[in-house]
DNA sequence: CGAGGTGTTGAGTCATTTCAAGTAGAGTGG
DNA sequence: CCACTCTACTTGAAATGACTCAACACCTCG
């Protein structure tokens, strides 16, 4: 009923691409029944254990990860308020990597069947869901081809694009953030050592291209940044025209 | 109506992981109606050119990539027979990467809008569809973390497991195969210079861990191999007991 | 026979890692 | 208020794994 936007990042986001009916905003909200406090270091979920919830993040920072055999840490994604975790551990019975809070904060968590209602009874709810899910897909990917085949300066600058560029879809359009990643977390999402995201975190400073102080960090040259790490926006790239017309959600809502 | 499972890799592929009803098989029918060859260096779809048609991989390998500003190239898939290209490419206007062809093959190509026919009428084909491309997603995230956490050895070994255990997808078992990749094409997979490559499967080889001859492969010890990259089988793992039930693809087909 | 694509091997180079020492700040307890 | 400890970060020197460069072998195809 009470339409503010304010009260949810989920919405927030989620209205950032489509304009939502009032029963979108009830099923979304209805993801965000429970919360729960996170303490930083805390984990969330273990790889292995069986997925049996989701989480929407309410607020804090979190990270997916997996360890490596010789105790190395690969981090595949930073979660912010708004994002929705799990929804790729879906097709598995068991989790694929854990979950651990760098911040306090708060998740809700819900079980994998509560997807079910939006899949049901929104498919403009879900193609958006789809969307998403295959946009941080190709995040991913750019991350990689970032790690694979560029310097450690412009790995960490294209890292430092992509928090930026997540931050924006949840309405902070700031190029001055408050960064909560050490340094091995962030190598450890980008495949480098702590030792190198300092000296590159460093080079970029004293090339002007960044500035940090007192954990945040502002980023003084996009153009720059993005000629550097050749990034992409593809959250701003999204395209929404494929989605099934609002008017059909009303239909299939009726039609139930 | 002939319920050859043998005519359409696409068909064997999705059959793999669900039974499906004679509707389905239409469904899926339909995506493969029109076919088109493919030459060896031939470019499918180009990056940055709208995205109008999907594929079915009939015959023949392809892969996806992306060049860098540099001049290198970063390959992020290799295609088989059963593959559906370009489902990741949905919330992009633009081609996110090109595709290129790797051997003689045959594409079928089809409308974006051709998957809204099984997403509409077939809640199950979409759970498969979506369940697909999610596991593709966490194949994705491993090689990503091969690549930037292990060596260049264990790397190679990383991706010849992920080639053999898609293989599998389609119903080839055997651990010897034809692998029509030239070693430049392997090293822009995992981040490697063709040199590394050819020094790693060199290395691999003497180990005893693979055998090649004459442009197949062997992979002599899967234990060992799995070891020495900590691979995961993803598509072994893939959980399908949250599919919606047959039953309900009966009604909702009938309630059209 | 030559040309082009592919794979191998060795020598030298270079970027990142490893190792190590030192600084700074936050939190703790005497 | 002052050690003391912990974690995070920085910086330099040395080690190393992958890269670059280059030569050569092999094969296919014309």
């Amino acid at each position: 009923m009470a339409s503010e936007a304010s009260d949810s990042c989920l919405i927030r986001k989620f209205s950032n691409f489509i304009s939502l009916t009032p029963s979108d905003r009830t099923l979304l909200k209805a993801l965000e029944k429970d919360t729960r406090p996170v303490r930083p270091g805390q984990t969330v979920r273990n790889a292995g254990r069986r997925v049996e919830e989701l989480y929407v993040v309410g607020k804090g920072w979190l990270f997916s990860y997996t360890d490596l055999p010789d105790g190395r840490r690969h981090v595949l994604q930073i979660h912010f308020p708004g994002d929705l975790i799990g929804v790729n551990q879906l097709p598995f019975v068991q989790a694929t990597h854990d979950v651990e809070a760098v911040t306090d904060g708060e998740i809700c968590p819900f079980p994998k069947q509560g997807l079910d209602a939006i899949l049901t009874q929104s498919p403009r709810l879900s193609a958006l869901l789809i969307g998403l899910t295959l946009v941080e897909q190709a995040v991913a990917l750019d991350r990689f081809r970032a790690s694979a085949r560029m310097s450690a300066r412009a790995s960490v600058a294209h890292f430092l694009m992509g928090i930026w560029a997540r931050l924006k879809v949840t309405g902070e359009e700031r190029t001055r953030f408050h960064l909560p990643l050490n340094q091995a977390l962030i190598g450890d999402a980008v495949g480098l050592t702590n030792v190198s995201v300092s000296k590159a975190l460093t080079r970029l400073e004293r090339e002007g291209l960044i500035r940090r102080d007192d954990g945040m960090i502002e980023l003084k040259s996009l153009a720059a940044l993005r000629n550097l790490a050749a990034f992409d926006d593809r959250y701003a790239s999204m395209d929404t025209s494929w989605f099934p017309d609002a008017a059909i959600t009303e239909i299939n809502a009726n039609g139930e």
